[in-house]
DNA sequence: GGACGGAATGTAAACGTTTTCATGACGAAA
DNA sequence: TTTCGTCATGAAAACGTTTACATTCCGTCC
């Protein structure tokens, strides 16, 4: 029996009979052979591996982003190269180079990542997708996380509260998340006859969002609800809210936006905006391996991921108070 | 210009000359040249990849566990196969197998794994590193979690507190990390003079916490103490006692373990047990790393990480209120 | 009975790299 | 000048698989 049988019956080539295949098997099975991934790899141009460049991420996002991945590319027989938490751009760049080669594709999301850096370090003719990116171009399918929307929903939401005087804690300069997020804000309130609104500089720590909560305290006229750009901050500014003895939301209401697991624990339980992480993962995958099977398709464009309010107690609203979330949580 | 010239060139083979070497440079990076993996892992037998299967995890300890592995692996130049979160054995085996061929040792994570399995899955010759896994035999190297140390030392602590009575919620039947603990438990009580204590079964779920903390509640009398052996079991256990008023620490003290990230945020912080993940994750990378340098090494034994215990307000600890841990947080 | 067709299997080239060994160039020692 | 040694480079084999093509076998049709 040659190579050659054996390949096809293991490949499940229809050109060999049962009876053959059954035989290869058995040995195959028998003898524990697996076939040499590098190999097979070499003359196919195909390595059955995509790889994912992630940067520095901490907790449930990191988890339920490669969970969404790895389920989504086992589905498909999909081996998963993971490269994380590299501080800097050279890191990442040293990352993406070596994983070229070794992939079919990748996916990409990184602070350090704009147009010039992907054009140096990745070849033209990997197929990339990249996850939650400002820039992009229309070289590459982007998949975004619906920031603006997310927050123009909670603004319209804490509006529909009863809340006129809002105050806005963003995020870093210079962060597309932060910056989206904070248009959303923007908008909504623009858009709403009779509110007025104030932004505090913050930094996604949630020692800005105290320091934030400390400012709007000591503020001539307190807002009626403040909008963190993210839950971390939102912690913050209810802390000192707590310390000063103001109470959420008698006094003043609260949202955050990301739906970090602590947010329900909060007292009072923190109203959020929640992303399905894991959708966003498997969704970028989808795209990446149409983008294998279809080398020269059209320019794919970018997708936004939608978000969804989370209504907890700490934005004073009527009526529900058990968010839909919490309900399914594990 | 000959490829062997080239390959020397690029591989920092000491035969050739420093104008030949920068030649060669020049033209890779101006041509984005990278090695094809597949080509040279079929001639070097070595993938430079190493894999990870690991069970369906969640949240922080599935992050910290594969920073730790990513960054150990990608100072030794190893790519990081993941493959996660499948939910039975067969999947698992499946997994396995697929990687095979394909990386040069394996760090395995999975409740479905157990001796016959890895005889079944894993070919001789791959050497492998179980983490957290009670079977392992002498075949295998194994890295643990300190789950008897650390429950030995926190019931230590709770009785240092003054606290005589004490209650333990177990986790899951035929759970080897919930088994460990609650020895660890039992044999702290016993050590102890004067101290009495009873068991709850629960299932590592916030839910099975909350029922204990409603028995322990209805008992003819309640315990000074309660320990449960996860933070969701204690936070589940919090929510009981809040609903029926009862004080913590005031009227009952309570310790978890893990330390998740919610534990520091409830009311009052819960003393846990805090396991350095990411360093099970690259010890067991290292460990990894050592057997394949040297593939006829000493049957390897088992290795134990220390846990630590971290006392906030919850146990009733006279004195200190912040935990060392908290300080270190992001 | 022979030619033909189709199905199962075998043969061998190809994939891109590393590495062993051979070749060539050049300088130093004789 | 010759001879040797050293050192950079080139030539070619090898790695394990897939696949195009060749071969064999067997049954069928003329």
């Amino acid at each position: 029996m040659s190579v050659a049988t054996v390949s096809r019956a293991l490949n499940g080539s229809a050109a060999v009979t049962a009876r053959t295949r059954e035989r290869v098997q058995r040995a195959a099975a028998r003898l524990r052979y697996v076939p040499l991934g590098a190999a097979r790899s070499l003359v196919t141009r195909r390595t059955q591996a995509i790889g994912a460049l992630l940067p520095d991420l901490f907790g449930e996002f990191f988890s339920e982003l490669i969970r969404g991945i790895d389920v989504a590319a086992r589905a498909r027989g999909l081996h998963l190269l993971v490269s994380s938490s590299h501080g800097d751009a050279d890191e990442a760049a040293a990352a993406l180079r070596a994983m070229q080669g070794r992939v079919d594709g990748v996916l990409i999301m990184s602070p350090h990542v704009d147009a010039g850096f992907l054009k140096r370090h990745l070849s033209d003719s990997l197929p990339a997708v990249l996850m939650n990116s400002a820039a992009g171009g229309r070289r590459f399918a982007r998949l975004n996380i619906d920031n603006h929307g997310g927050a123009f929903a909670m603004t319209r939401h804490l509006l529909a509260c009863g809340h006129r005087d809002l105050a806005f804690i963003t995020g870093p300069e210079c962060n597309y998340d932060a910056s989206e997020r904070h248009r959303g804000f923007r908008e909504a309130v623009a858009a709403a006859r009779g509110a007025t609104s104030r932004v505090l500089q913050g930094d996604f720590n949630e020692e800005s969002g105290y320091r934030a909560g400390r400012a709007l305290l000591a503020a001539k006229k307190r807002p009626d609800a403040v909008f963190a750009a993210n839950d971390m901050m939102a912690i913050g500014c209810l802390s000192a809210f707590n310390e000063a003895r103001v109470r959420v939301p008698g006094d003043i209401a609260l949202a955050g936006f990301d739906d970090i697991p602590i947010a329900r624990f909060m007292h009072p339980p923190l109203t959020t905006v929640w992303v399905r992480i894991a959708d966003l993962g498997q969704a970028a995958l989808e795209r990446l391996v149409a983008q294998m099977d279809a080398p020269d398709a059209p320019p794919a464009g970018v997708t936004t991921l939608p978000c969804e309010v989370v209504v907890r107690a700490s934005c004073g609203s009527s009526g529900r108070h058990t968010a839909d979330r919490d309900r399914a949580q594990p």
